[in-house]
DNA sequence: GCCGTGTCAAGAGCAGTGCTCTCGAATGTG
DNA sequence: CACATTCGAGAGCACTGCTCTTGACACGGC
């Protein structure tokens, strides 16, 4: 018994070496050729035949997958990370600012990577139902931010001139908010979600090509971008 | 002389016919199958062998091309003509409200396109200079509201709490401002790119699936994100 | 210690891709 | 009418994802 467990995970461990190492190399390609990721290239690189990889990859769309799936881990981590350093945890706008800009700077550090998970839908390409758990993180950290800001007392709750909801988008847009316990009037979570989708279309603009021959600076005009937003969707500083 | 003009249009209309001919194959395919366009289907369905193709695009890349001009001249008219069927010009709001619908609408209706000039840049293809003209198209029209706007006096033009916009960022911005012909301070001008951005930024949300298990409501949705944005830009109804 | 079992990489092969080149036929032009 | 240009077809190259079969290897139970 004990002999197969420990059998069976040095098989298990090994196998998972090799998967990581399938998994960097695919990365390396992507950050290189974009999503145009062959198979033939990656097992080429790695010594071996192509028909090899398919003893760890189902097909070329679960690498495709996998490499998704870190994708958004590893954004989402970015995102927490530079929000639980900044000390003061009542400094809503800091903490706003800093997380657009943590996301920014992945997703310049990685275009492709960025393009996979937030460009066009690959055709023939649907995203299974592992990848909507860490799809959620980035989002759900912006979230925080404003729940405590809200908490901090620090959240403006003031919608007088917003446009009405209808009812049917209010329950939605409510179910959001309680998403990312984000206990707010429906209008000041649909701000929350405007600023959302503002600072990824940002991105999106700046790394899909939108900005060139336009904007160069685009890092300044990114962050005068983020501070609007970060006061347009209630965050007092 | 008079021969050889009607000979010689008499062969660039039916090459004309046959390019517009391979356009219209080819958009029905992407429409079905996304950006992954194969020359040798669409020669398929024209009853002819890939290679004959190459008379008329030199390549796979320049058909793709082809069609993305198209694709950004027909969202640009679309805009153009919901801004236009407007009556009273000086409704900025309406008109913004009115563009912004019209470019939805048109991104919906055609999303694969939608894909192809706003969704992550296809591997292996960079956008030539062609392109930029047309894609300049939606967003003129709206920089002409805004315009349009500040002269009617209905363009809010208080910035007082914005941002500091520092010099160099200054400068692009203005002359972004000034390429749509928008004489107003940078500040303002920046919060016209905001909105520019959020709305693409929404439509991209929308088509490229963020929205999935989430909010069904997307046209309330999309309305509420624009007359919000309308009043940020600063245009009073 | 041997033998069955399960895992693995390799190779051949299929159907598809973009693209090039050559060759004959048609067609409009002088 | 004869010439030149244009066009479509076909073969072929190098590539792709994927499947199936084959042979080697190592691990675990008897």
């Amino acid at each position: 018994m004990a002999d197969q467990t420990t059998a069976g995970s040095i098989r298990a461990r090994v196998r998972a070496e090799m998967i990581d190492e399938i998994k960097t190399v695919a990365r390396r390609h992507i950050a290189q050729e974009g999503a145009a990721l062959s198979l033939r290239a990656v097992a080429r690189e790695l010594g071996m035949v192509s028909s090899a990889l398919y003893r760890y990859f189902p097909s070329r769309d679960e690498l495709l997958t996998a490499l998704i799936i870190d994708a958004y881990d590893s954004m989402g981590e970015a995102a927490e990370a530079a929000d639980a350093a900044i000390p003061d945890r009542t400094d809503v706008l800091a903490r706003w600012v800093a997380v657009a800009h943590a996301l920014r700077d992945w997703a310049v550090a990685q275009p492709h990577l960025y393009g996979l998970i937030y460009g066009s839908p690959v055709p023939g390409y649907a995203a299974p139902e592992d990848t909507i758990g860490p799809a959620t993180r980035p989002v759900v950290v912006l979230g925080a931010i404003m729940a405590d800001a809200k908490a901090a007392g620090r959240l403006d709750l003031e919608t007088g001139a917003a446009p009405a909801i209808p009812a049917a988008l209010r329950v939605e847009i409510d179910r959001v908010a309680e998403a990312v316990t984000m206990d707010v009037p429906a209008a000041v979570a649909a701000r929350g979600l405007i600023g959302w989708t503002e600072l990824f279309g940002a991105i999106s603009f700046e790394l899909f090509g939108r900005f060139n021959d336009t904007i160069d600076e685009r890092r300044d005009w990114f962050d005068h971008q983020v501070r609007v937003m970060g006061a347009f969707v209630g965050l007092r500083g």
